[in-house]
DNA sequence: TAAAGGTCGCGCCTCGAACT
DNA sequence: AGTTCGAGGCGCGACCTTTA
């Protein structure tokens, strides 16, 4: 999961590659100059407030930048070195199976490869891992030879794509529907998007899929 | 299912500092 | 003096959760 620091200082350095003071880049991305105020990134009692997709969409596209710029921009040291960590990978064929997860949903045992993930070391999530995507089942959305990074401590909302692992042993990649304290709610990814409901003491752990490599 | 209430990002505005 | 930038207060609107 990406940091609330990440990701200020992604714009900040973002608006700096391109010439821009924060306040700039938001003015030229027809945003509130004050958008990106450092003010503004901490509300009155204290709490990290984030920029919004719709504003990071703007400045993204005024600035010609991908998602994939960005997220280099999240990874590079204070230097502006083009450090690279990296995270563990397995790939989906084999993830479901039995050692490779912790209860908590954290990588353990055998058969993880390395993933080049920039910035992995400065990120405050240290259980993040990649599934490379095996078959078709996943497409439209997911190609053979994908690679979703992936974390167990995120946060997840309705609507995100999340790795789920039953207590019956189900590894699942899903897009999350509803939650409530009772049920879990998914949606198949993939041709026939079916629905899925169930109860939330049968889930495991649930990850949120924060990253694509496509 | 709909209404009520809470949360949060952002726009509008004013003000002050720094710079040209 | 004019411009740019940033801090901070305030309110709006979208979205979410809770409750009846």
């Amino acid at each position: 999961m990406f940091s609330y620091d990440d990701m200020w200082k992604a714009i900040d350095r973002l608006a700096d590659s391109h010439g821009y003071s924060p306040s700039g880049l938001a003015k030229k991305a027809g945003l509130d100059p004050t958008t990106f105020n450092k003010s503004k990134r901490m509300s009155s009692d204290g709490k990290p407030r984030w920029p919004s997709t719709e504003s990071l969409s703007k400045i993204l596209a005024v600035t010609g930048a991908t998602m994939s710029d960005f997220i280099a921009l999240i990874g590079e040291n204070e230097n502006n070195a083009a450090a690279r960590d990296t995270i563990p990978l397995i790939n989906s064929a084999i993830a479901g199976k039995n050692g490779h997860f912790t209860a908590e949903g954290h990588p353990a045992g055998n058969g993880w490869d390395d993933f080049s993930f920039p910035g992995t070391a400065s990120r405050r999530d240290e259980h993040l891992f990649a599934i490379e995507v095996i078959g078709q089942t996943l497409m439209p959305a997911y190609r053979e030879g994908d690679v979703l990074v992936a974390s167990p401590q995120a946060n997840v909302r309705r609507g995100d794509r999340v790795i789920v692992r039953t207590r019956g042993g189900d590894f699942m990649i899903h897009e999350l529907r509803r939650q409530t304290a009772s049920r879990i709610e998914l949606r198949a990814i993939g041709h026939n998007g079916d629905n899925l409901s169930l109860p939330a003491e049968d889930i495991s752990w649930m990850a949120r899929i924060i990253w694509v490599s496509q």
